[in-house]
DNA sequence: GCTACACTTCGGTAGATGGCGAAGTGAGTT
DNA sequence: AACTCACTTCGCCATCTACCGAAGTGTAGC
């Protein structure tokens, strides 16, 4: 019951439902999903933290950079159903549609790049 | 988006899940859940509003009672989807085991003694 | 070692949420 | 009409949550 509440807390709030979507195409470092939100360093980092302990993400540490991505380890079976429901159920939705399109362009930016742009 | 997050909001508090999954064996009368949940009165309206308003269940009036019961007209197909979810992940879940097992003593009893009973 | 940098954690604030009892609503009863 | 009763809505309070900036952590480079 607590890990299918902790998965629906987590898919409750619109900008963790964003960035979850963001990572269907490939991982992101974390600079990235500040630029696509556009919301602080800080508050972008206790989102992720919140969609890695509902398992729905995972991270991957390289350096100085961080990137979340899909979690594909062993993960519980309603964790991934609920996932796979999301995706289906926003496909079409016009915030992803429009959060796609802007990644694109972010994905194109080197990472000193955009973490400069934020730090302004 | 905003249908989706709601249906999670609906779903990320351990109350509502409970009533929601009671109602899988039929409907059932508002008392019948005050009973169920241990909860005020007000309390269970307000959590029942917001599993109506999110498309999950229905209501039906019949004179002074008021009858919750799953959504089965039609609803959005992805609501369809998480209620389904929901009760596969909760199959098996110890607190929906023994809810089920009051339930059905719950059902047995005539509904002006529930009503009285927690008027107490 | 020291600095710079990316990210996380902490502390605090404004707004949302779950809880209750009191008051309101509407149907049935006397 | 007046009353009863089941439920809902309102008003309030305690707690939780999203947000930010500041301070902390760990890595890379000088």
């Amino acid at each position: 019951m607590d890990e299918f509440l902790a998965t629906m807390k987590a898919l409750s709030e619109k900008n963790r439902v964003r960035a979850l979507m963001a990572l269907r195409n490939g991982e992101l470092c974390v600079c990235q999903m500040i630029e696509l939100l556009g919301l602080a360093p800080s508050t972008v980092s206790s989102h992720m933290t919140i969609l890695r302990r509902a398992g729905l993400v995972e991270i991957r540490r390289d350096g100085k950079w961080a990137y979340y991505r899909l979690n594909d380890g062993p993960l519980a079976a309603c964790v991934l159903k609920v996932r796979e429901i999301a995706f289906e159920c926003l496909a079409a939705d016009e915030q992803a549609r429009e959060d796609a399109r802007r990644l694109s362009s972010v994905r194109e930016m080197p990472l000193e790049e955009l973490c400069r742009h934020y730090k302004n």
